[in-house]
DNA sequence: GTGATATGTTTACGGTGACAACATACGGTT
DNA sequence: AACCGTATGTTGTCACCGTAAACATATCAC
């Protein structure tokens, strides 16, 4: 697992190769399939370990910087999120996977309604505003605006904070 | 580039074979070489094919309908949106699908000028909405209040109408 | 007609996922 | 102490894949 993490972190989850994996391991190419039942298995191991990262990564914040730490993280482990959420794994194969990303969701969706926002639509709204966020950070786009700010996660605090005030405005309306 | 294409959106950019989309074809597994470097390159062709779909996806709509076409265009086609958006392809080394990435971007940022979202972070917070949610629908989150909806698209429909709300609040603000 | 260019074919090599058969080491039972 | 099931690792094998090189053919300008 450790091996395989450290390929994927380094060079994406296509990359990863179970050969290369037990190389780096130190065992032989057939190893690995003692613990996974094939490759996409061991990908879902390491998208479950993501998600507990996730949860470490939100776990100190207060419920206001969730979308901060959302994309910190992103950023961090750029491989792991498009392992998590760039559709590699079918979640019906996967029903543990399926199982770990829906209490990630059921968390993330607490911790926003802390944050005051429980309308079932502005939480989903929410959530899609920060994964797109990531997404779009994670992929370069708004490069210019993002080196006005002084970096990526600058320029996601601000867009961020800007749709804060729009929220707040629909609140008190 | 056509059989390509359908085995792309039947089983995903990582399933796509050289040798499977020649035999498509009916020419020899070595044919796609005259065409294309290599594998890559082939589906940066296919990426680019796909901003040109999601172009015309939008082209139709009205400024305001934009979130909704988005969406309905990551269904339409998800293997084809996670090709596009999904980090498979390093933009580094396909300047041509880099720039017309851009130009995606120029365009989608004029459609919501027109809308009246000209401050660049509320535009980079609207995008990024929209990409979040084309997402997440796509992944099955929210399955529950997704059939509460009616399907995928009325759910899209109601959240992008939620922050439309929060926006406009905004801006009477 | 001739030659250049575009396109397709054949053959070959190394890497990969996956399966099967075999080996080894360890913990509990008798 | 002898025994055995289980977990783990190894070797060998196969089909498939990406990619390269050498070779063949067709098309088109001159």
């Amino acid at each position: 697992m450790r091996a395989a993490g450290e390929l994927v972190e380094k060079r994406g989850s296509a990359a990863l190769s179970l050969r290369e994996a037990a190389r780096a391991a130190g065992v032989s190419h057939n190893a690995p399939y003692r613990h996974f039942a094939d490759r996409d298995s061991l990908l879902a191991a390491l998208a479950m370990e993501g998600f507990d990262l996730l949860d470490q990564a939100a776990a100190g914040r207060s419920a206001r910087e969730l979308g901060e730490a959302y994309v910190e993280f992103a950023l961090a482990h750029p491989q792991r999120f498009r392992l998590m959420f760039g559709g590699a794994l079918d979640l019906e194969d996967h029903p543990a996977l399926r199982s770990r990303a829906e209490l990630a969701h059921q968390k993330l969706e607490r911790g926003l309604a802390e944050f005051g926002v429980d309308a079932a639509f502005a939480a989903a709204a929410t959530w899609a505003l920060m994964h797109g966020l990531a997404q779009i950070v994670l992929d370069g786009h708004f490069a210019h605006a993002q080196e006005q700010c002084g970096g990526p996660a600058a320029f996601a605090r601000k867009v961020l904070g800007a749709v804060r005030l729009a929220r707040a405005a629909q609140r008190s309306a």
